[in-house]
DNA sequence: GCAATTCGTGCAAACGATTGCATAAAGGAG
DNA sequence: CTCCTTTATGCAATCGTTTGCACGAATTGC
């Protein structure tokens, strides 16, 4: 077995209480015995097991994500990956683990439920698509930290999140858009229903309304995810009366289709129709033209997220934090035609 | 405080280990006392505490996985998501959860050794820029149970890993533009050091000669990252003696940079030259012309890795792995030329 | 019908830390 | 010089499970 902190006060003649106390620093030892406990703990290279530290300390010293597996796109990779980096980074400058877990269901309970009740974390971060009244009402009860990943469809008031500020990134698109000329913006969401695009198109209609472009309802589009089905509504918009002469995609994915429609109609982009897109994705940028994209800071959402949680854990109050993390306009070719 | 093992033995009126013996049901208790018992967790909505259980048994009860935030390319998105995933998935299924690290370095000890040498892990997946001489010989010294993902740089005999047959892969692909009738194939790389480089060079090398095409060092090259430079690269090899007809890249970036800089030739894909890329990105399917790719299993990658870690953490005995997933072609338009 | 098994359960010692309380030694006040 | 703090340390309980050993009761074999 390893060396233990009962070794280490054998060796140097203390008791493992004093030992402890030099670990935690949490109590006046004289110089002495301090520096020939750590010489010891040195020389027998000890490192203390945390198995042990948890269960005297009734801490985890871990912080559970949970990812949705389902939901690639909202929650997509590039999201995914600096966030992660976020929230560890976060996690281990406080002296906590990540554990990430997805949310199945096993054998009644699920994953998250289990991560809770068996005290494997303390405390939780979790995407809206795992907030469920159930879920909430279990960890109100316990009284146990969480913070979650995007306004929540429900309980939005009662539990603290951490989200992009959509508005403000269709606010900042339609003012660009605005500013280089265009009139008659139009809005492509992958799906009307979550409350990302609800607020994207809530935030898209305030300010097309505020700059005195042209509202129509046929200007918000949900298209989905099917290619050819964005090809077939784009050409359809096109030949309408009052066609759009701008677009603003909510995720790469669609304004590469978009710019494909465009191209094979032998229409300039940005010269007869801007374009500008949610999310920033290696290639938006060496795109032809390359893209305007809304950019949204995501080592920065996951570092707030990660430190809303910890300041919970930690029982700091604070109350219920909704923080929502403003998105900046990269201008590219795609929209620019200048005034 | 929460509900204990004590308190469903008081109640029951047995001892805690006959309640311990019930929930692991490893030894044989009679139906009645385990009627009574199991009736009274639920009563009391017990959850076995898995600080107190992680102690008792020495186990953690959870694998690390460490990423490498620089490496954001080789370690890509993509690949993150779905071996991720399957990682988690592997372990859950073992009643393991799964921890995630980055290998920073703290006041002397990596967070990788800490991990290790703290037990908050029972075993570790790396990543090959993670390996290094002196974590390797920690490892074994402890005899510690890990998995490498991707071939090592050092060591490659001594332990286990899990990586993608790049030489498989580019064997496939030039198999198949042969078969379209292309004879001379170039392949571009992002970074010639990098061992799966080096194994999608070789493959390259041995099918090229193999098929009896075309083979020149000019056709192997290693085009960084920067976007310019690659365009420039590729008009440079078009002017000279020999053009290549066909390019074999080595991810969705310089294939897409490419085709960029061929239309803007008005070179033909496939029909002057044919194009064939590793890695099946979302986007690779709706370029123009679709991209044929080498596409990876990458959720199957990270499932050997977990099954063989997971393997070594309960001492099943299987050697030193060394797992090379095969990917295989996926035939779109860009390199479809028929014979 | 008696010895030898098998079955079901309890006791108590782990696992390796932490920590409230007690206490001896040292220092300070009067 | 005595009494009262302060300082440094030890004792032992605790965190909640697990598990080897022991032991009485029930069962089996002959």
């Amino acid at each position: 077995m390893a060396v233990t902190i009962k070794d280490i006060a054998k060796k140097v003649g203390v008791s493992p209480s004093t030992v402890s106390r030099v670990i935690n620093g949490n109590a006046v030892i004289s110089e002495e015995t301090k520096k020939k406990i750590v010489s010891v703990m040195e020389e027998l290279d000890y490192h203390p097991n945390s198995l042990a530290r948890n269960l005297a300390n009734g801490n985890a010293y871990a912080v559970g994500l949970v990812i949705d597996a389902q939901d690639e796109h909202t929650f997509s990779n590039a999201f995914f990956n600096r966030s992660v980096y976020a929230i560890e980074t976060v996690a281990q400058n406080h002296g906590y683990n990540l554990l990430i877990t997805n949310d199945r269901d096993m054998a009644g309970t699920s994953a998250v439920e289990k991560l809770v009740l068996e005290k494997k974390v303390d405390g939780i971060i979790l995407p809206t698509s795992s907030v469920t009244v159930k879920l909430v009402k279990l960890l109100k009860d316990n009284n146990f930290p969480f913070v979650v990943l995007g306004e929540p469809r429900i309980d939005g008031k009662d539990v603290s999140w951490v989200d992009i500020n959509n508005e403000m990134g269709s606010e900042i698109a339609v003012k660009h858009l605005k500013e280089n000329g265009y009139k008659r913006v139009s809005i492509l969401v992958e799906n009307r229903k979550t409350v990302f695009a609800r607020n994207r198109i809530e935030g898209y209609v305030k300010s097309v309304k505020a700059y005195g472009l042209a509202y129509s309802e046929e200007y918000i589009v949900d298209c989905g995810t099917e290619m050819e089905r964005i090809s077939s509504i784009i050409k359809d918009m096109l030949v309408r009366d009052n066609p759009p002469d701008a677009f603003l995609c909510s995720n790469n994915m669609i304004a590469y289709q978009v710019l494909k429609e465009l191209k094979s109609q032998n229409i300039s982009v940005p010269r007869e129709i801007g374009l500008v897109t949610f999310d920033n994705y290696p290639i938006a940028e060496y795109m032809d033209p390359p893209l305007t994209v809304v950019d949204v800071d995501t080592f920065s959402l996951g570092e707030q997220a990660a430190s809303t949680l910890l300041n919970k854990i930690r029982r700091v109050e604070q109350g219920n934090q909704q923080i929502a993390i403003s998105p900046s306009l990269i201008e590219r070719d795609s929209s620019k035609r200048g005034k």
